[in-house]
DNA sequence: AATCTGCTCAACCGCACATAC
DNA sequence: GGTATGTGCGGTTGAGCAGAT
């Protein structure tokens, strides 16, 4: 079916704003407490605008919490540590930079940050070297990493999403207790069950990172949430029961030894909840640490090659 | 001074998804 | 379940500017 254009084209301005037009979509979602419908906004406020227009400029330009000025280099890290795992997804990396625009970073990206990438010998696209012959050296592909980077773009895709609902923008101050959650996860027996379990049978939900985007597949929130948490809580949750229901809708259930301390009493109401599963995610106490991907990886036993190959090691 | 070139960034376009009917 | 509509997202474009020639 023909998607309908998202207004009647004919007499409508187009171009940059003009600060009169500013002036006008900013009295008016003030006065009428918000925006409404984008799309009667135009014709509401007198403007001679489309309402993906007016939507957009609020967005990038007119919100009162745009941060304005250069990316400071906290920032830069931040974009490319994130790019690196969520790849092009602009808005939920935008989400992670309070204040700052999907339109922002993405213009960041394109003109400065994927140019120094590629200075430094790296593809932009997948983070991983570029040899003399122009293909990237790729690591083996380590399914926990894998799992890592899903289960980290699904927290954030999570938190956008509260975020947008919320219409707040305070994210949760990055922590340095939790910096090494994961790894100390990986080096445990839990790692090593995760480890061994990947191995026998868990192919039909080894997508790459790349997947995590799609919510229809195996990486969707919910998906990733079920296979993943059961890991994660378990070692956070103490003195919970145990319950093999929960597991990947499309895999087979996890090892029992994984499920220790994970409490599933709940877990049949919460496994086709994604809303549960968000819940469960963001009770998970990494709040927002994003600092495990700037850890100097030799303080870890872990293979540097594990964190190398989702490119955790910031290029900066 | 005129022209060219490269860069930046605001804005547009088309598609996908969610939701309502 | 099918269709219409609203919204969000990512890719792309082009005007404006600065520096080089």
């Amino acid at each position: 079916m023909g998607r309908a254009p998202c207004c009647d084209k004919k007499g409508l301005k187009k171009g940059p704003w003009t600060p009169e037009e500013d002036q006008i979509l900013v009295d008016f979602i003030k006065k009428n407490g918000g925006h409404g419908s984008w799309r009667s906004l135009p014709k509401l406020a007198g403007l001679l605008r489309c309402g993906k227009s007016c939507r957009l400029r609020w967005t990038n330009y007119l919100r009162p919490d745009i941060k304005r000025g250069p990316f400071t280099q906290e920032e830069e890290k931040l974009v490319i540590q994130l790019h690196g795992i969520l790849g092009n997804r602009w808005a939920t990396i935008a989400s992670q930079l309070p204040g700052r625009t999907d339109n922002e970073i993405k213009n960041l990206w394109n003109t400065h940050l994927k140019k120094r990438l590629m200075g430094m010998g790296l593809d932009p696209q997948t983070h991983e070297l570029i040899t003399s012959c122009s293909t990237t050296v790729k690591a083996p592909a380590s399914p926990i990493t894998r799992h890592m980077a899903q289960w980290e773009s699904a927290r954030l895709e999570a938190e956008a999403r509260l975020s947008r609902e919320s219409s707040l923008f305070n994210p949760i101050p990055l922590g340095k207790s939790d910096s090494d959650y994961f790894l100390r996860i990986w080096n445990s027996e839990i790692g090593e069950s995760f480890r061994k379990f990947n191995r026998e049978d868990k192919t039909a939900c080894q997508s790459p990172v790349s997947q995590a985007s799609s919510s229809t597949k195996c990486g969707s929130i919910s998906a990733i949430t079920t296979e993943i948490s059961p890991i994660l809580l378990g070692s956070s949750i103490a003195g919970s029961n145990q319950n093999e229901d929960n597991e990947c809708k499309s895999c087979k259930s996890y090892p029992e030894e994984m499920m220790v301390g994970y409490d599933t009493s709940s877990s049949d109401e919460l496994e086709d909840s994604s809303d549960s599963a968000l819940q469960m995610l963001l009770d998970f106490p990494i709040n927002n640490d994003m600092s495990f991907l700037e850890e100097d990886i030799d303080k870890y036993s872990t293979p540097p090659a594990m964190l190398t190959e989702n490119s955790f090691i910031c290029p900066l």
